[in-house]
DNA sequence: ACCTGAACACCGTTCAAGT
DNA sequence: ACCTGAACACCGTTCAAGT
């Protein structure tokens, strides 16, 4: 895995010199698997779909790509592309904010990315830059290495679990709160059912309910900062 | 939808009465998928394996679940179980703590629910339950309950990020940083490779960074509790 | 009526036959 | 040598045939 990994982050190196015209190439069968993702949802990725889309046969892609479990780490590092920059003079905790924004704007932009972070997989190297630019936003303060990179994952993990819910159809739908209906599960579980029933739980402003976790993180963040100072 | 959640939830009430002497039972098939999870991992749950396990046909699990999908459902319904009760006299913040550790503990047990619960799925009785603990949790507090849920909902994220690098095998074996063997790398993502060669990337002492985190969550929650009481 | 085997419509990938 | 179709070993689920 060690030299896939390698090969997928630096990729093109040593391409294929010669033969056919190269009607096909890894970058169209990464956009077009995204494209199918986007609009239909990762599962409904499959090489014989991409392969319809491009007039290909379906092992013509395997030699653009290892496989499927390769071609979906590429859509991932493709659509989420380098991490904007964020080493411009403006303090540990506006640079910590755009960056948990900008990753936010990924997952709703490509919302079948998010089961898939959570999977077992090879990075990329858009990936890792964001990762890098992360602990680069925290550079400024005396937080150890260690401190940093914990810090970046409760940003990031914060992130994931508050997209969740904008992404989800059955959350948005409300289906995700048919069992509020049984007046069991209301007697059962009083505290969910009070928020159901004062209208917190409509989700109507995801974007407020975001900005609060995300002043929560910072403020987190800020004393350990300072204590750190 | 709605009806098959409610009957997943309070399920059991019409059972049908009569017939075989019931070889088979839901809870026996649950336990089995979640057996071969548990040992081989979600992909190798297949509707043949758990029959195999059962000695019965293929198509006498769909007696007693819907598909794979309600499978799934209830593998993880049943295997998170009902949430520890936190309603002893011990103030908000522990009771989050403890919360917090009680969610870990159930991803480290059984890994393969952690890319399951980011996916789109029908809610179960017994994640209700964790729901309707942590916002109880907050009870004592003056948040709001959009906020109390927008709080229970950055711990839990916080919980599912900072596990996922805990019981990734590629990461604690250390395919992960592969990567920054190639010294284009080191060049291309500074920060990182610093954390890289000063040691803080071994992940060595995963409890530390959880509590890091946790603490971190805790200190922004505890600064907003107190702007609103 | 209850149960379940055979058949179907999909997967991703190996392998050997094509050019 | 490059490319790719046929074949294989799996999926989950429908449907109709069994008891």
């Amino acid at each position: 895995m060690g030299q896939d990994v390698r090969e997928l982050l630096w990729g093109d190196a040593a391409r294929p010199p010669r033969g056919r015209p190269a009607g096909l190439s890894r970058e169209q069968i990464v956009a077009e698997a995204i494209a199918i993702a986007d609009a239909e949802g990762l599962q409904k990725v499959s090489m014989k779909r991409v392969a319809e889309r491009l007039d290909c046969g379906v092992m013509s892609l395997y030699r653009h790509v290892d496989g499927k479990e390769q071609l979906v780490a590429l859509m991932h590092d493709t659509a989420i592309g380098p991490a904007p920059d964020l080493s411009a003079d403006r303090g540990w905790r506006e640079a910590v904010a755009e960056w948990a924004r900008a990753t936010r704007a990924y997952f709703l932009a490509h919302p079948w990315a998010l089961p898939l972070v959570t999977e077992d997989r090879p990075v990329g190297p858009n990936e890792v830059s964001w990762l890098d630019q992360g602990l680069g936003a925290l550079e400024s303060t005396r937080l150890s290495g260690a401190e940093r990179l914990a810090a970046v994952m409760v940003v990031n993990g914060f992130v994931r679990g508050g997209v969740q819910p904008e992404v989800q159809e059955s959350y948005a739908g409300a289906q995700w709160f048919d069992f509020m209906a049984d007046p069991r599960a209301r007697e059962r579980f009083p505290n969910t059912s009070a928020l159901f029933a004062d209208g917190s739980m409509s989700y109507e402003t995801p974007e407020l309910s975001f900005e609060f976790g995300l002043q929560v993180v910072l403020d987190g963040l800020e004393r350990r900062i300072g204590d750190a100072a």
